[in-house]
DNA sequence: TGTCATTATTTTAAGTCTAAATAAAAGCCG
DNA sequence: CGGCTTTTATTTAGACTTAAAATAATGACA
């Protein structure tokens, strides 16, 4: 095996192990950032992720969302979705309402009660989230973000499920 | 209001929603490729994602791990990984063995079969993650890798629980 | 030696998640 | 119109997850 072969497969190697260390560090920097939010929600508001987050989806669109669309934009299936639905109607900050112009639809919708205990959570939240990522500065922020942009581009390309 | 309050009002309320904006695709981007992985380590191997990622942490710790290292390295609770190991021994990939010198710990190990399974599974997953980031540049891929080291880094930073 | 706090694992209860099956409604098309 | 496929939500079974409680063993120390 002459040099060159050598360091070309060195290289690529390198390479491969770039994307798998790339790959584990992006899963626990995620994990830790999730995992805090978890316990916060918690600790403060007697509440988990999921449930903020369809809060927050419908809070997004006071218009209502139907269960499907919820599923796509929490990226979770539409069975999960009926759940937490079932959780947060019972407890009376969502409301679901039947579509007219479909009647398999459902669509769910904050009720006031909803709306207030949402917003004095999202304040807080929003906070926890800016603490997270102050050890960026805003063109690090920026440059995360667009290669981020780039990632999610690629993967959601077609041919690529 | 001064126009300078204004801008630095606007500046900043612009840098919180970078911050939310940021964390939403970091979201985002781990969910879709965890959502990839899953289903291809489900139809090619039938398997999951804790139990692949069990495997591989004892891969790379041919002496075993006791039980709370592996919740470390997994980031999940110990009682979560006593139930994967429980299925893993079951079929025969890992096995418990006694610390002789704490019996109260417990140290997993990979079975010879464990080993040679995880093996064949391990050199597809490189696969898939080579290609789940080869939309971006090497180049971009370090920047992308230094930038979560800091966020890693800031994120584990001592009273910031 | 006996007690007590600590450490390591397991167990438990409740919530979240997926995939697959079901049921109902809508849309298509001959 | 009538049958076929698709869409939409729910239900179900099973796996994963956490937090908290229960078990069990260790180590320190009076």
């Amino acid at each position: 095996m002459t040099t060159l072969e050598k360091d070309l497969e060195t290289r690529l190697a390198e390479d491969h192990h770039q994307a798998i260390k790339l790959w584990l560090r992006l899963l626990t920097c995620t994990n830790l950032i999730t995992g805090k939010i978890r316990s916060r929600l918690r600790e403060n508001f007697a509440t988990t992720l999921p449930r903020f987050d369809l809060l927050a989806q419908l809070e997004r669109h006071p218009e209502g969302l139907r269960m499907g669309e919820l599923s796509q934009r929490m990226m979770v299936t539409t069975g999960n979705v009926t759940g937490i639905a079932d959780q947060l109607e019972a407890e009376g900050l969502v409301r679901r309402e039947s579509d007219p112009k479909d009647r398999r639809s459902v669509v769910l919708r904050l009720t006031p009660k909803g709306r207030e205990v949402f917003s004095a959570m999202a304040k807080v939240h929003e906070g926890w989230v800016i603490e997270f990522f102050e050890g960026l500065s805003p063109e690090e922020k920026d440059t995360l973000y667009a290669l981020l942009g780039r990632l999610k581009q690629h993967l959601n390309g077609r041919r690529n499920p």
